[in-house]
DNA sequence: CTGAAAGCGCTTACAG
DNA sequence: CTGAAAGCGCTTACAG
């Protein structure tokens, strides 16, 4: 017996000219105007006429060309997203949360990728304004405000993540790392900790001092101080090392360290390890962002702040909506974050 | 003296409906059809018409509505960019180089994310399709061959990263994994070692298993064979970590180790310095994929085979420019890596 | 309930 | 060289 014949391409459903809704009224016996009517679900058409259209469109696989659709509506029922750099890995979980929600609310996303410069960002703002898209959402790369993109734009922007400077007027979705750093500190609290250091990023981030701001205050209403300033550096594991091993000379008893990033805090757990120091029965330890590749990596598992940047996405995209159907908010709201517990703080099972 | 006002938002250029042809033609007191042909460059028009319709559009800041004009055109200038997992380290470089070479080509770039649920995916790819894109890309996050779209769309598709399994049909770019294995080794033996030994992934990525291939010929070619076979696990540092161990046990003397990925040869690493054998003197130790967060926070920093995945992007980008065009290439082109050296082989500095 | 007509913003033969 | 007309694919008053 022969094996079936895999099952032919049958040349395919369609190179040829896409089905139009004059095709559809023709097969269907009435006007374009009745077609249109039928398949729009408009109540001055009889069942039985609407039945026939549909199935006329049916047969035809026909698909309502948007582009006619949108020039008359003047509305596109697409939306530009701005991002300064695609690489980051703040954008890209704000990028897919916003994606998720527009692809929800069937509004197509144009992507453009500003590379971090400002000339490339006006071009893009210009080509995506001349594709008629009916809302723009920015997103940043940190919490610093940046420029707004102005206040003479056809449609409605939400800035996620980093924050417009024009806070009067436009809408901007960000974390809020301040109750990140009280989040933080709480968490070791409740761990039983008190002699808490903490090693964070560039100063000059506003996430760093507020993260920073946040913690201070947390151990402030719980009677306690930190062991000293904040540490500044930057945001890499060998400032973490660098850090981790100051402190440690300074204060022998610490018994937690909270880090700025998990990168900071991959690199402190290094200098525990290599010190003999137990985390986290010792020293309890934890970063900031909840990026996978560091925590799960780390020995142990490292507790982090996520700052649910998906949400952030999703939150900016729904405020967009909001926005072109003339609801537009102001200002800047702030989204929580989430402790995720892992073994750096919490000796787990 | 009182300080300057600050400027006036003005009301902004244009809350207004945007000019169009007619309000053009009008103001230079022409016919929209002179006007139309006076901006497009047509031939057939006064040189001193022409002016005053162009100083009248700029006047108006006139932009043509591609709506209209792709309406007319059959073409709307965007692609659909079609990704299995937005956060995928993988497919973010490629969208990027995608993305770049749209934006030089004037395309508008549709992003879709179907995150890796085939269901979804044939959602946005007839959403994209009724959306009229001139084509589409398809990037993966693996490079394994992935199921095609099939034959019967009506614009050309190019694949990036993982292959379609229709090699006759479709065009593929994907990564020369053989050849990244091929160099891995080329660079060890050129570092003088010969006593090497792999450590990869997880063997049901083809990556995994091409990478190996390419490192045994390599080795084989130079008269010489890997301290014993590959050792297949998973893309993790624990991993790393584990068989480390287990080759250091078994092959004392060993000069090399090759691992599958940067996070793999992380975990090899930490077990190396835990061990006292210094890096790269005694051991040399490279990975794959050129991750800088795991290859700089190393220590030693980490030696590492780049594989291009921005030019993926922007070669399938641009041959699917040239499909669009008609030129539509078939089959499987391979894009060479390269070996980006850092501390972890060569003593530097 | 149905259809002829006008129009969204533009381009392109075709006459003048 | 210029303009009136037709048309891309659709929707929406407006008559019947």
């Amino acid at each position: 017996m022969k094996p079936a014949d895999p099952p032919k391409p049958a040349s395919g459903p369609t190179r040829a000219r896409a089905a139009t809704l004059t095709d559809v009224a023709r097969l269907a016996g009435v006007s374009v105007a009745t077609a249109s009517k039928a398949l729009n679900g408009r109540s001055q058409v009889r069942a039985e006429t609407r039945v026939r259209v549909q199935e006329a469109a049916e047969r035809l696989a026909f698909r309502p060309n948007p582009l006619a659709r949108s020039l008359l509506a003047g509305r596109t029922g697409t939306v530009g997203l701005l991002t300064s750099d695609l690489e980051g890995r703040f954008s890209i979980p704000i990028l897919m949360g916003a994606e998720d929600a527009f692809g929800a609310g069937r509004a197509a996303v144009f992507l453009c990728d500003a590379r971090g410069d400002s000339i490339r960002e006006q071009h893009h703002v210009q080509a995506l304004l001349e594709r008629r898209v009916d809302g723009l959402i920015v997103v940043g790369s940190r919490t610093d405000p940046r420029p707004s993109l102005g206040r003479g734009l056809p449609v409605p922007v939400v800035y996620a993540y980093a924050p417009s400077s024009d806070t009067d007027e436009d809408l901007s979705i960000v974390p809020d790392s301040v109750g990140a750093g009280r989040m933080a500190v709480g968490h070791l609290l409740a761990c039983g900790r008190s002699r808490i250091a903490h090693i964070t990023g560039d100063v000059n981030y506003l996430a760093a001092r507020e993260r920073a701001e946040g913690a201070a205050r947390a151990m402030g209403e719980a009677g306690l101080h930190l062991l000293e300033e904040p540490l500044y550096g930057n945001w890499s594991e060998g400032w973490g090392r660098a850090a981790a091993t100051m402190l440690l000379d300074r204060h022998p008893d610490l018994d937690a360290l909270l880090c700025g990033s998990d990168q900071i805090a991959r690199g402190a757990l290094d200098i525990l390890r290599e010190r003999g120091r137990t985390v986290p029965d010792e020293v309890a330890v934890m970063g900031f962002d909840n990026w996978h590749a560091v925590t799960d990596g780390a020995r142990p598992s490292l507790t982090s702040v996520d700052h649910n940047l998906q949400e952030i996405g999703r939150v900016a995209a729904q405020a967009l909506f909001q926005a072109i159907d003339g609801r537009m908010r102001r200002g800047v709201e702030l989204q929580p974050g989430r402790v995720v517990i892992r073994a750096s703080t919490v000796a787990l099972g």
